[in-house]
DNA sequence: AATTAGCACTCATAATGTCCGACTGCTAAG
DNA sequence: CTTAGCAGTCGGACATTATGAGTGCTAATT
């Protein structure tokens, strides 16, 4: 107990609740010093430390004073030491305050640009294969993960139907709407089901549901119809629940996600029960899912930093979300996932380019068939 | 120069070319080792001694006996040293005189069997996801990568097709087949066409193409039945690359490989840069895609090892594929993809069954197709 | 009162050295 | 031909020691 203990701090409180709202903005030093260290840390990836700070960027201000603000910001909460040597890394805090007041806007190059509208625009009639291409280009355009979702049918307008026999007891049903070709299942049934009564129900269909919102033919507006044509319940309660999406499988089926070998690359990512959590997580699909969901609900893009997302083992990646619109309703949505680290500024732009691009072409498409 | 050197050896060949055709057969001793030395090694994952060997197995001979043929096996290139202290790991060489005649087939508990078999039912009548199906069984089961492509159209028959307007200039293709749902794309034409236009060409193909097989329908047979009635040129040609595959997209977009993650327990891929070559392999699909093309020539299961793989990347791992049949003919291929230390004979036994699982399936619907 | 220079202190990381033990190949005896 | 015994090799585990980036505090300066 001799020696001098000159480094000795109060504890700081931890464990702070996930951050959700916008703190109240910080004095303007601080808020210059807070802005650089994220910015720096995202460029570099190592902790930033006082010296730095004052030979790169001209703050006009000497290291011990920086020292001062970074440990006040470290107090508050917004900067975190990996250790007691190290400079300061952004926490979720920081990241979000960055990310809600520091951050500039970034323009792409007309390059990107097309890039994302040509990709998105060479898939298109094929609902799920724009879907594919969207994750696909941004997958690789932003080198982290992106996963994207179609259009929920809820939103399109019925324009056509086929059912074609695949044999006695099985048939196959495309469904093409507004937007093209929207969806496909095949359905087993119990009893032999004719050919002939395939095409008469097709005709049915095709003859009285012209034009109706997918959202509001249920199984009853189905049972109506059935009444001039009977049609076995079953094949009918099948036909229904494509419609309404009702098969989770299928559902599931059309969440698109790629691009994990980029994560790879970057450092936080050595670890390999971090990167096999991550793959879990793809391959799971149910998690990534209920994000683009809630991303519905929102307008334009919206961020997740770290614990905000709603499983731990993300807790050090970022997730930026992005619906997109049929008609006038948000349809489906596209994703990126990353290291927290992740560049916030330009990905936003990224993904509202992805988005505008999505938005004309399902726009286009949806008058394009009205002309049809 | 004092120093005794009494571990001096002979320098040894190095660098060979990969092994293709199988080995004489080592005298009784030397294979009972190699076989041991082998088994142990997959089991185990560490480098096998001698002192090991004489404990664990029963040779009835001393280690220094063992350290004999050790040291010949590794002259002649079926055993390797990672280094000089450490016991010895087999050569690719090593590995496939194991494949090739000291490997006992291993059988399958009924569950294992129920597992796979129950899963491709469960999936059928859509082609690609009984594909699909397939491959994230194999993975899930062997823990491993698992790959595999859909069943070639030019195996099949015709049986149906269904030309559906999307708009004034595109076109949605869905072809049935013996094998039930078989291909679907989506084709723009340049000059509008009508919906009657569309069904009357099906209509027109539906009666003249029943029962044939499509390998053997070109563009001329098509041109032949478009005399009746006309059809726009490119529509024509469109429709007959559906039929004859031409399209490549449609091809790549039909590999289905998954179950990386399972690869990051595996100790031989901790290293970052060899787990992204897999990653990368995936998701370029060629190289797999192409081992699965030539498994098409073989009958039953392939083994390549090492560097009998045709990427250097893969030369730690290890590739069984086997082809499945329509009809006669093999049609399809699945493949599993691991380090070179797997188990053989159990993922041999996992791929054979699902190989029979498939060719049933086939054979089954080819049949009830038949009577449809 | 705010800023800053100076300094004592901390701690992860890398470099170094040492030891241990697994395993070998060789030799000479059985 | 087999085996016991032994000298020799080398990687991995562990402790030890530098190194240096970076801090917090204090006292002097503006």
């Amino acid at each position: 107990m001799t020696k001098k203990q000159a480094n000795e701090r109060k504890p700081k409180p931890k464990g702070r609740a996930p951050v959700k709202t916008s703190d109240p903005p910080l004095d303007r030093r601080k808020t210059s010093i807070l802005g650089t260290v994220v910015y720096e840390y995202i460029a570099t990836g190592e902790p930033v430390g006082s010296a730095t700070l004052t030979q790169k960027y001209n703050l006009g201000i000497s290291p011990a004073t920086v020292r001062a603000e970074l440990a006040s910001l470290d107090d508050d909460g917004y900067l975190e030491q990996p250790h007691t040597s190290a400079g300061r890394v952004p926490s979720d805090r920081g990241y979000r305050y960055y990310v809600d007041r520091l951050m500039l806007p970034e323009t792409l190059t007309s390059q990107e640009r097309e890039r994302i509208r040509g990709e998105v625009h060479r898939a298109s009639h094929q609902l799920d294969s724009v879907v594919d291409h969207a994750s696909r280009v941004l997958s690789s355009v932003t080198r982290n993960i992106a996963f994207a979702i179609a259009p929920r049918l809820s939103s399109q307008v019925f324009r056509h139907i086929e059912l074609i026999s695949l044999g006695p007891s099985a048939a196959h049903v495309v469904l093409v709407t507004n937007l093209g070709l929207a969806a496909q299942a095949t359905i087993d049934v119990a009893e032999p089901v004719a050919p002939e009564m395939l095409l008469r129900a097709s005709n049915n269909f095709n003859e009285h549901l012209q034009g109706s919102a997918l959202g509001e033919i249920s199984i009853d507006t189905l049972d109506e119809l059935a009444r001039e044509t009977p049609i076995p319940a079953d094949l009918l309660r099948a036909i229904a629940n494509v419609l309404a999406e009702h098969s989770e499988a299928e559902v599931e089926r059309r969440l698109f996600a790629g691009g994990a070998h980029n994560l790879l690359d970057q450092q936080e990512f050595r670890d390999m029960r971090k990167m096999r959590a991550i793959l879990d997580l793809l391959e799971e699909q149910q998690t990534l899912y209920q994000l683009l969901r809630g991303s519905l609900q929102a307008e334009g893009a919206t961020v997740s930093i770290g614990h905000e997302l709603p499983n731990a083992d993300m807790s050090e990646c970022s997730v930026v979300t992005v619906p997109y619109r049929v008609g006038d309703r948000n349809a489906g949505a596209v994703g990126i996932l990353g290291p927290r680290r992740m560049q916030y500024a330009r990905l936003i732009a990224l993904i509202n380019c992805m988005a505008d691009s999505l938005n004309t072409l399902f726009q286009g498409e949806a008058s394009e068939a009205g002309r049809g």
